[in-house]
Parts: C-alpha cells; sequence; structure tokens
RNA sequence: GGCCUUGUGGUCAAGCGGUUAAGACGGCGCCCUCUCACGGCGCAAUCCCGGGUUCGAUUCCCGGCAAGGUCACCA
C-alpha cells in the first residue's frame, strides 16, 4: 500500500517537517531538576474543588524546583465549551492564590503556546500525517451504531471490548476498499494501528503510586476525530511533549489510559514525561465512599467556598493537608513562613482518596479567621457581604469604625489569645447581626418568664452605662443574690437546690433580651458597644411583648 | 465482568520486622468561667480476613474480601 498516497489523501497539504517543530519549541531552558507542570482543564466552565486539589499540587511541584507552570485549554470537544469558562477557571485559580506562569490567558512566555488546543489544529494534523506514512495509523468507517454492535456482541462473548486486532475491521481494510470510501465521501476518523500485545506486562514507576504493573495496550484508539480535531490522548502526546512538559500530575482517573500515552509517545518517536497519579477527593454517601460528584456535592464547586464566604487560604491550607502528609505538621510549627516554604513533595502525596472533610475545614478556617486582624477581617467581610451579603448586611459596613469595635471583641485582643467563633463570612456576617438590630431570638430562656421580668426590671433600675465592667458585674451579682439567684458559682454547684438559679442564669437572661443568643462574647462589652440607650431600649421592648 | 489501584481509630494519617501503634479533626468528660468561644487536662476508638516466612509480624510473601478507578469520535 502507498502510504505516503494515503497520508496525502487524507491530510493534503504541505506539513513542516518534526524537527521543524523540533526546533519551534526547543527544550526549556531551565535548572537542573526544574519540573515544568501543567493544568489542562477542559472550558465547561466548571472548575471544581479536585481540579483545584491537582492544581495546588502542579503549582508547588513546578515553582518548588524552580520550574514552570502552564495553563492549557482542552477545548478539542465543542459540545462541552462554555462562553467565558477560562476566565472563570483563572480567576478562580487566582482566587485560591494558584499561580500560573504561562498559558492561556495568562501572559507570560508565548513561545509554546498557542495554549488552546483547537488553535493548534496543525500540529496534530502534522504528526496524524506522519503515522499514516509510517503505517501506525489508519483511517477507519465504522459508524457509532457498528461500534456499538461491536460492543454488545464483544460483551456477550465476555470478550475485551473495544477496537482491537481481529475487530478492528478497518484495520484490515485493503487500498482499494479504503479509496472506495473515500471516494464515497464516507466520514472517518484515524486510528493508532496498535502494536501492544496485552499479555505483555510491565512495571511502571509513577511518582505517586510508585512502581505499577501496566499492561501494553493493543486497543487502536482513535486520534484525530471525524472532523479533524485530536482526541485528549493524542492531544495529550503531542502538546505535552512540545510543551515541554517534565511532569504530569493528573487524577488517578487517567491511570487506565497510561497505556495509550505511552504508546502514543513511543509512536511518536517523543519521551514520556513523568508522571504522577493523584487520588481524588472522596465523599461519604451513605455506606460506602465515592467520588464528589458535581451533580450531588455542592461543595464540589468551587463557587460554594466564595458564596460561604471560606477564606480562600483555608481552603488551600486544607488542600495541602491532603496533599502531603507532613504539611500539618510543618504548618503547626511554623505559623508564620510563608506557606511558599513548605518543602512540598510528590513522595509525600498519598496513594489512596482522601475524604473530603467538611469539619476539617472549618477548623482550620477558624484558625486561620482568627490570625486576621481587625482591619483584615473586615476588608474580608466587606468583600463577601458586597458580592453575597443582603441589603441589610450590606448596610453593615456603613460605619467602619463601630464595626471595628464588633470585630475586636469578637476576634478577641490582637496578640493575646483570640476567640475563634468565626467560620466563614457567611456565618460571621450572621454571628455579629445582633449589633445592628434585635432580631429573632434564637434561643430560649431557661427560667420562668416571671423570673426573668424581675431580672430585667431589676437590670433596668440600676443600669449604668458609665459602670465599668466590674461595677457592672457586682451589680448582675446583687439582682442575683435579690431575687434567689446563687451570685457565687461555687455555692451554686454546692447545693444547687437553694437557689432558684445562678449568675450564669440572670446574665443568660440579660443577654438574651439584649442580642437574642444564650451565648455570646462578654456582655459588658456588647452593652458598651451597644450604647446605653440601646441596651435600656431592647430590654424595655422585652418586657413589652410579655406584657 | 476484564484490567489497574488502595486497604492503620468515625475522618486525615505517622510508623514499614520488636513501639505503651504518634499527631490532627470530630465525639465524650473534667477544669477555667456570667454563657459561648479560647485555653488546659483526660477518656473512648484503629492495624480488613485467612494462611505462610520469622524467635517475633501492622510492617515481608501468597490467597481471599472490600472499596475506588477505568473499559467513548468526553476530557
Amino acid at each position: 500500500m502507498d502510504l505516503k498516497k494515503l497520508a496525502e489523501r487524507l491530510l493534503p497539504g504541505e506539513y513542516p517537517a518534526p524537527a521543524d517543530y523540533e526546533a519551534l519549541y526547543p527544550p526549556r531552558a531551565l535548572g537542573k531538576g526544574a519540573e515544568v507542570t501543567r493544568l489542562a482543564p477542559s472550558p465547561t466552565g466548571f472548575i471544581h474543588l479536585g481540579n483545584l486539589f491537582v492544581a495546588i499540587a502542579n503549582e508547588r511541584i513546578a515553582h518548588r524546583s524552580g520550574g514552570i507552570m502552564f495553563l492549557r485549554i482542552e477545548d478539542t470537544d465543542l459540545k462541552r465549551k462554555v462562553e467565558g469558562a477560562v476566565e472563570a477557571v483563572k480567576n478562580a485559580l487566582r482566587y485560591f492564590d494558584v499561580r500560573f506562569d504561562e498559558g492561556a490567558e495568562i501572559g507570560g512566555d508565548d513561545t509554546y503556546g498557542p495554549w488552546y488546543q483547537r488553535q493548534r489544529a496543525e500540529i496534530y494534523r502534522a504528526f496524524a500525517k506522519k503515522l499514516i506514512e509510517e503505517g501506525r495509523a489508519y483511517p477507519c468507517f465504522c459508524t457509532e451504531e457498528e461500534l456499538s454492535a461491536l460492543r454488545e456482541k464483544q460483551t456477550a462473548e465476555k470478550k475485551v471490548t473495544g477496537y482491537y486486532g481481529e475487530y478492528a475491521v478497518c484495520r484490515h481494510l485493503s487500498e482499494e476498499e479504503i479509496y472506495q470510501k473515500l471516494d464515497a465521501g464516507l466520514p472517518y476518523v484515524i486510528r493508532l494501528r496498535s502494536q501492544g500485545d496485552p499479555a505483555h506486562k510491565f512495571t511502571f514507576r509513577d511518582q505517586i503510586k510508585g512502581d505499577i504493573t501496566v499492561t501494553e495496550n493493543d486497543q487502536d484508539v482513535v486520534i484525530l476525530k471525524s472532523d479533524g480535531i485530536p482526541t485528549y490522548h493524542f492531544a495529550h502526546a503531542v502538546d505535552d511533549h512540545f510543551m515541554r512538559t517534565t511532569l504530569v500530575i493528573r487524577g488517578e482517573e487517567w491511570l487506565a489510559s497510561l497505556p495509550v500515552h505511552l504508546e502514543l509517545f513511543s509512536a511518536l518517536g517523543f519521551a514520556c514525561p513523568k508522571y504522577g497519579h493523584n487520588c481524588s477527593l472522596m465523599k461519604m454517601d451513605g455506606e460506602t465512599k465515592r467520588k464528589l460528584s458535581k451533580r450531588k456535592d455542592p461543595e464540589l464547586s468551587l463557587e460554594f467556598y466564595r458564596r460561604e464566604g471560606y477564606f480562600p487560604r483555608a481552603v488551600k491550607v486544607y488542600m495541602l493537608t491532603l496533599l502531603n502528609s507532613n504539611f500539618e505538621e510543618w504548618y503547626a510549627k511554623f505559623p508564620e513562613k510563608p506557606l511558599e516554604e513548605f518543602p512540598f513533595s510528590v513522595s509525600k502525596m498519598g496513594k489512596s482518596g482522601a475524604l473530603f472533610d467538611l469539619d476539617k475545614l472549618n477548623d482550620i478556617s477558624k484558625n486561620e479567621l482568627s490570625r486576621l486582624s481587625a482591619e483584615e477581617m473586615l476588608c474580608f467581610l466587606k468583600d463577601w457581604a458586597e458580592a453575597f451579603g443582603s441589603e441589610e448586611e450590606k448596610g453593615y459596613f456603613r460605619d467602619e469604625a463601630y464595626l471595628l469595635r464588633v470585630l475586636n471583641l469578637c476576634m478577641g485582643t490582637a496578640g493575646k489569645k483570640r476567640r475563634k467563633d468565626f467560620t466563614t463570612a457567611k456565618q460571621a456576617v450572621g454571628l455579629i447581626a445582633y449589633f445592628f438590630r434585635k432580631g429573632e431570638r434564637t434561643d430560649e430562656y431557661r427560667i420562668p418568664a416571671a423570673d426573668k421580668n424581675a431580672i430585667l426590671r431589676a437590670f433596668l433600675e440600676t443600669f449604668d452605662e458609665g459602670d465599668d465592667s466590674q461595677v457592672w458585674f457586682q451589680k448582675v451579682k446583687q439582682i442575683a443574690d435579690m431575687l434567689g439567684f446563687a451570685s457565687d458559682m461555687k455555692a451554686y454547684k454546692a447545693d444547687s437546690s437553694a437557689y432558684k438559679g445562678s449568675v450564669a442564669d440572670v446574665a443568660e437572661a440579660l443577654r438574651i433580651a439584649v442580642t437574642g443568643r444564650a451565648n455570646t462574647p462578654d456582655l459588658w462589652t456588647i452593652m458598651q458597644i451597644l450604647g446605653g440607650e440601646e441596651t435600656r431600649r431592647r430590654i424595655r421592648a422585652e418586657l413589652e411583648v410579655q406584657a
């Protein structure tokens, strides 16, 4: 068969020679040990936690090693394309502090671009043509129906499904038959003529999983779809070779197609990059673990974390603790060091899928947030409220001096032991709502209404906003004594039956009356912030409701 | 179903021939205390199962079993 003629018929025209491409995309001049990594999402507009997870790993490895991380857009499937998706990806990753050096819409060095696969059609065709000329690829005219019929037959016969060996009918077409179909204008794809033997197994060193057993590929996978656009597999081999990727960290769902990729690199005459297959983030679903799913799990979406107001650094820290098992220890030891100084290593990456644990994230969030100054917190909350808050919540930020007093109370004094009440911006803004309006009561009084009312009345009689906290509390204790509540907690604990309750109950009544909540930071300070007038107004209002 | 991967407390995990089997989150209890939060102290809870190898296996080998992934002109 005249393969040159066939190649010309299938992909007519002059294409640059492989050597030309090698010259166009020369090996990168980087230091020893520098890794070139990438993130290569498809532009669905949906960038999720799994993408972030793998992105952070790639980014850390590239930059720890003095290498490069780039962003490539795998837009070979138009069905997946969503307008504005690339911007969304870029923004989401920037929000979580993942920095690219090159790539789609990134700027930087464009030597190795273009970064959209659709713009790289020529190079894929050039190499597909070369494979055809060498007899390593051939046209396939099978229809979707024929292929699925084949699959069914194979399944029924308990054979391995797919297009290979004797089942690869177009692989065995004669020259005459090929031209006949071509002349008839039948659509076709280009398939790899696999030379692998599945009986041959070999050991492959995965950077994360270690040695794995790999079976040679014998599937005649399609490399160019009927529209002339490459499949993922083919584009991966061509792009990662010419973009000079040295290390591919990707999800373990790709492990199964590794044999295909290995054969493709070899057929193309390219050296393989190193691979590291990263475990996926899992979630508990009833009794079993499963991969986080786009449809079922809102927390998979990165948008979820913004909407809920998670501090981006907290999400990053959590990803890092899952990614490198020794990170948590390091971070506890050097909380002040920049995250970039952590010696991230591929070898410390986990082999098995981790369950995503919202409790853990929340704990990290509280710690991260507690390290912010009141001013930083204000900025963070304000940004969130402007994007996601209600009109009322946006209003909280009109008087920043007032809000700063609130935050200083709710966070504790800078430098000293801090409170850790805030988990997310959304939750924090809800938590401080009572500083701006009376609001609904979220907790009920534990003591009888009559006692509560007596406490509120007595408080109103002696309350003076000029009192310092000591005097203020003395007065609260006096009310307790006067109404049959224990002012001394030790005495109360010794014999609780002798009292209606304790100062704790008295304080709680006041707390609920003023804030609507049973649990708040220091009540005296709250009253100071609210002011005497507002404090009295709220207590009176509480009495009126009863009346 | 075939193939690949993985199995240490509820979760994330360290340990990789001899350990009282770290630590963190969560749970529970106590202390502190006007509540909460913080902080301190403590408790419960783990080596998937069965065979080997070995003086000795969580650690090594072989079988099960379970879980996950994957079998497209999607990435």
